[in-house]
DNA sequence: AAAAAATACATTGACAGATGAGGTATATAG
DNA sequence: CTATATACCTCATCTGTCAATGTATTTTTT
């Protein structure tokens, strides 16, 4: 059973967060890791996720630095900010009371 | 603690259908209802619920009829159909993968 | 060696759901 | 008579998602 990206939205910047709160890493990479994370349910799509990096840069939570390969294609790193650590927790803190929420009004 | 829109958007119909299991009922109503069994923590604007009953409606999940009140203000009420209740069971079930899955997307 | 697939980034226009702002109308409480 | 509560509805605008498209390099297959 795939995913409707309506359940997701509002999540794709937490996601980021959480994943980069790992370790720097570039956009290919986060995106084939939610796509294995999730057991190939859901996948983000490319210009969701360069939409969601600009909007979480643009907000000083996530810097980016190209990355230095001698091999393979030229990678964009992201590393999460103090501030973005910040986010992240009211973040997470704000989707369990949304669930809590959710699951009472589906009963 | 309020919830952020997009953390609700996509169970919109759902929260309605939900509601509308429990016996016919009108839009004011289940506006009440559902700021109340969120403790007052999140209220559905109009201009949504009124969106959302249209779809639903358009849909075939809902239909509705006048109320033959002979005092206060009139009512259009709403009844979930076959067709509602099957979507409802299928949004259910989508509602409980998604959270499995954003829980441990936020790890 | 040539063709195909994978890696990797990025932009743009269109679309759908949410919402602020506005509107209509009736009943009741002060 | 005025304010508040009940009750419905529409429209323009905003935001996030996404299909389509593009660039460039490397690896794998034929």
């Amino acid at each position: 059973m795939s995913i409707a990206s309506d359940l997701i939205r509002g999540h794709t910047d937490t996601i980021i967060l959480a994943h980069l709160l790992q370790g720097d890493s570039y956009g290919y990479e986060i995106n084939k890791a939610i796509y294995n994370k999730t057991e190939q349910k859901y996948e983000l799509k490319e210009a969701t996720l360069y939409t969601a990096f600009k909007r979480l840069e643009d907000d000083g939570c996530i810097s980016s630095y190209w990355g230095d390969e001698n091999s393979g294609a030229r990678r964009k790193y992201y590393t999460i900010t103090q501030r973005g650590r910040i986010r992240y927790e009211e973040l997470y803190k704000e989707w369990n009371v949304a669930k809590e929420l959710i699951d009472r009004l589906l009963k």
